[in-house]
DNA sequence: CATTTGTACAACCATTTGGTTGCATGTTAC
DNA sequence: GTAACATGCAACCAAATGGTTGTACAAATG
């Protein structure tokens, strides 16, 4: 999925994102591979609910289960990270565009009272 | 605030980014500064709806709003953006942290290799 | 084979979300 | 002053979230 991504994508992956213990997931799973309860052993909360949070990092595609053996792997999906990035950054250059836009009507003004004199 | 966001500020961010709409109200704003009823007036749902998605906005830093008189004039506040974006290229930064420590074993190897024969 | 381990999934619950309509209030225009 | 406009807010509703416990099942271990 090189193209750009869907609004339900997008939503998805920001979702995912908005909860403090599934980035705290990501970045774990950045620094090393988990197996799911490697991951479940690390929070307060039981078994089933850090699996849900999984569940939906994997909706989103942040990152990949891979089976091995009666265990699961959860691994990074680093790409879908930079498609995050690409939205903000679209969001940056549509600004970036305003004020460029909002300079040039500064420079017309600027030579149209210079032509004036 | 200059300092590291909460998780609960960023949890806020992520959520409100996490609607095609209040994207869409961002592009806008950020295209524009637009009264409340402007923005209304673009999408099929009800004033009051529109009206929540701005408050959502605007609680989450996305963009602040001003009152002009009788009106409401919404403008987006692009550092939260920004924030926004610091988190995500933190997470690529471990990434390439990692990258970056297997090249660093995979050269020990190598060196070990060396040395052996 | 029996047990433990790792995972999935269903059912349930409280809270939040995203929408609605209706009403209240302040502002501008006539 | 009255009417029209722009906004805010409360009450309500259905659906989604984030958590729980309990059950089921396949894989590893003794």
């Amino acid at each position: 999925m090189p193209s750009r991504p869907t609004d339900a994508e997008v939503d998805r992956i920001f979702q995912a994102l908005a909860d403090a213990t599934r980035r705290d997931i990501v970045r774990r799973v950045i620094g090393r591979e988990q197996r799911v309860s490697d991951l479940a052993g690390r929070y307060e909360m039981s078994f089933a609910a850090v699996q849900k949070h999984v569940a939906v990092l994997e909706r989103s595609g942040l990152v990949a289960k891979r089976r091995q053996g009666r265990e699961q792997i959860v691994s990074p999906v680093v790409a879908t990270i930079g498609r995050a990035r690409g939205l903000l950054d679209e969001l940056e250059a549509l600004w970036r565009g305003r004020i460029d836009r909002m300079a040039a009507i500064l420079q017309e003004d600027a030579a149209a009272a210079h032509a004036e004199r």
